[in-house]
DNA sequence: AAAGCAAGATCTGTATACAGATTACCATAT
DNA sequence: ATATGGTAATCTGTATACAGATCTTGCTTT
């Protein structure tokens, strides 16, 4: 059974992630616990959830929809440019031969599927799987929460995004690495993945042509 | 003012930093209330503050102290080793020169301080002062929770902590590449200091000769 | 018309209360 | 002596209640 508390973050989490509701929004206790129909005490165990992972700024007293900003951005690709890499040198010799013909079948997949959002999350399943193998809980909690900030960004320009053809054929490479268990070269290729899906992301928000991509400071 | 729940996270922190509260000791909501004189309500409050911490386990119904164990001991200094050099090279430009003279009497006074606690202290503050200087909140916060984390097992081994002598000439380097302006060597020189501060305490955790580490797993 | 102030509306932190689940324990039966 | 069952003690999740702080709002005063 699903607590109340842990269905309100869920809710929340998602409506944020979205962007449906926006960076910098006030999440007052009462109007939250009286939209989800029950009481403050699991809104604010919810709302303490959200913080832990960086979604919600708890200034004292009131707790408000962290904003976004492309110093943000910068600064979560610097920490995953730092974390990732690592793990995936610490996986690879312990990914399987199946989960390797998952992920394969999963590429293949990824690369006929045209809706955006799918791609994003065969993306994060993709990562994960490989990281999934490293016995480190806490690198892949961090790694996870920082993803899951990032997406945040994705989210805001998902409508123009595309062009993920070289970010597919890195996917190849760095499981070809993995596939032959040189775990250097998984983890050198995922850092520049990631070096590249920051300019990739960074270069989507900045463009002109990019539709209002307000709350972004 | 400091809010009760404020209260009792900072003294459950203290205690389980120390030992005071076991690795592994359950922490019911009820006993801690009636321990602080407060409700439970600020309790859950403290409790997902030290779950976010990461010095608490959320075990779905029950909390309790996280346990210690050479493996996660490991994964905190692969996450430090990580981190901690690209926060220093993003600093080293910005740190001024008041906070350099700062930290050279700071230095000064840790190698004449026989007390290991201060020792302690002293290096998180001197190597705080450098990343201070970065702009990179949630980096910052990102080491100083880790930091927090690894300072368990420090004070598992506090008794029989000494030969810092090493450490203290790594600080030196690391300052006087700050001072000249090298931030890829102080980058460098920080990354060494970890890895040899990992050796260094779990050389002491491993030790016949340190008397009774228990509750490490 | 602008400034100031007072009453009310919110909102948070916290205490208390209650229902349901879990655990402990002890007496009883085999 | 061990297994068993039931009762009592805990414990958690959550609702409700209340006090104090803060923000609104609209009226009054100059």
């Amino acid at each position: 059974m699903e607590s109340a508390s842990e269905r309100v973050a869920r809710a929340l989490r998602q409506r944020m992630l979205t962007g449906e509701i926006e960076p910098g929004a006030p999440l007052s206790q009462s109007r939250v616990a009286a939209e989800y129909g029950v009481s403050r005490i699991p809104v604010r165990d919810a709302l303490r959830e959200l913080a832990a992972e960086g979604l919600v700024d708890l200034d004292a007293t009131t707790a408000v929809v962290r904003g976004l900003s492309i110093g943000e951005l910068q600064e979560l690709y610097e920490m995953r440019e730092a974390i990732e890499p690592v793990l995936t040198r610490i996986a690879a010799p312990s990914v399987g031969r199946a989960k390797i013909v998952m992920m394969t079948s999963l590429l293949r997949e990824m690369e006929a599927s045209p809706p955006v959002v799918d791609w994003l999350k065969g993306n994060a399943r993709f990562h994960a799987t490989i990281y999934s193998c490293a016995d480190r809980p806490r690198m892949i909690e961090l790694t996870t929460q920082l993803r899951r900030l990032t997406d945040r960004y994705l989210y805001l320009g998902v409508d123009v995004l595309g062009g993920t053809g070289r970010l597919s054929t890195e996917h190849r490479l760095i499981l070809d690495a993995v596939r032959e268990g040189d775990a250097a070269a998984a983890a050198d290729l995922t850092r520049a993945h990631i070096a590249r899906s920051h300019e990739f992301i960074l270069g989507r928000l900045l463009d002109p042509l990019t539709p209002q991509v307000a709350h972004l400071t």
